[in-house]
DNA sequence: TATTATACTGAACATCTGTTCTATGTCAAA
DNA sequence: TTTGACATAGAACAGATGTTCAGTATAATA
């Protein structure tokens, strides 16, 4: 027996992961990727809790059908209710509140953990209406420090809001993470054969030429910016 | 060929199934449960599409997952864009819709009639979360046409969101209204004793000095800047 | 103690699933 | 006509995936 919520704390742990896979990849995990991310690899555990899950009615599932896993509203209702830390508060209906996840510096770039997308751990989010993205699943914010990316018309404390995506156009600007030097940078990206080409919208500043692709890691693409000002 | 848009008729049945079937199971379809719904049961059909799909950007692929097909933003939009057309709601509360009056020209200004700053005559609005401003009553917003203003960090397409005040510091940039010109643009506005000095942004462009301080008459001080960029 | 229920472990299996390979048909350009 | 690009067709394969079965462990209960 696990918690007071009549789960056990590894069936919560089930529960949390597939919301958070979801979010993240767009479709359900399967019994085996649970087992991974609870330190279990046997399926038939997974598929023992999926079971209860099913039974409190958390979630639903379509028999024999791989990733056939949907959350119900008692399940995303559960998982707002019984918060790892905290919860953020729901925003009003219309509205988005993306995670301002930290900071990004576009000359002297600093690392920006990969892993942990979630909204937890920010403390700050930026507000904005819903309607102005056709998808709010997976943006995140960062604030711009520095002036260099001056010519890239964005320059310091300028807000950039990015999409979670692991896929870029040629030419589209995105947060790039350098896996060998631990940098998160601000870059147009250009898939060159096998090389990637990370330009600097600054013209005077050389590109970079990245000759392992696998280095490369889409952090997302930047969708908007936002530059506040006095007052 | 299918139809104009680049798309096979079987492409865009393919594109349009992953939609549907996402919106009423919860997971993407596998390529054999694609196959069926198009009338081919043949995987390698399927597959094959599903990477001109790609190409085209109109969804992701996590590659040797089960389902592991995403819808990117272009993929929706292009949905979007063919079927029935949807009709803009309400927006809730929390949010404030900030009338879209018109464009402003910085380096070649165009009119704005001065009198009109109702919702009234604004086709268009903004919407943003009501929580990022004091108070939301006197707001408007412009579209930025032409690079006149890119040493401001403002060029061709940014949105404006301005405040309608009469008065401004020195040193902030406003929208002005030149009664002699009926013309209206965006500078940064000094009070020089009798005169004015209406500087622009970029620095190799000369200030213009108003004698007449009755002819200055300033529309509104820019509040915020919004940049969308791809998708 | 014996019983029952629940969670876990381990293995195996039938099917599903994505991928690859080869071959065929179609249509437009050379 | 030939050529080449492209969509399609069929078959096969390695691995993933959901499921099932037998057995173990632990705790609560009679």
């Amino acid at each position: 027996m696990g918690t007071d919520s009549g789960l056990t704390e590894r069936q919560e742990k089930i529960l949390r992961y597939i919301y958070e896979f979801g979010r993240e990849w767009g479709f359900p995990p399967s019994i085996r990727e649970i087992g991974a991310a609870v330190g279990t690899p046997h399926p038939s555990v997974i598929s023992h809790n999926l079971k209860r899950l099913e039974e409190a009615g958390l979630i639903e599932r379509e028999p024999r059908r791989s990733r056939g896993i949907r959350l119900t509203e008692a399940g995303r209702a559960f998982l707002s209710a019984t918060p790892t830390e905290m919860i953020p508060p729901e925003p009003p209906e219309g509205l988005v509140s993306i995670p301002l996840l930290g900071e990004i510096v576009a000359g002297e770039p600093i690392p920006v953990p990969s892993s942990d997308f979630s909204l937890m751990g920010a403390d700050e989010t930026v507000e904005l209406a819903r309607s102005i993205f056709r998808d709010t699943s997976d943006l995140y914010a960062l604030r711009v420090r520095g002036n260099s990316m001056i010519d890239a018309l964005i320059h310091d404390g300028d807000i950039v809001i990015m999409r979670h995506t692991r896929r870029v156009e040629n030419g589209e600007m995105a947060a790039v993470w350098l896996r060998d030097r631990e940098e998160t940078t601000l870059k147009r990206v250009y898939w060159e054969g096998r090389r990637v080409r990370l330009q600097p919208a600054n013209p005077s500043m050389k590109p970079i030429y990245i000759d392992d692709p696998t280095q490369v890691e889409i952090q997302g693409k930047v969708v908007m910016v936002i530059r506040r000002l006095h007052g």
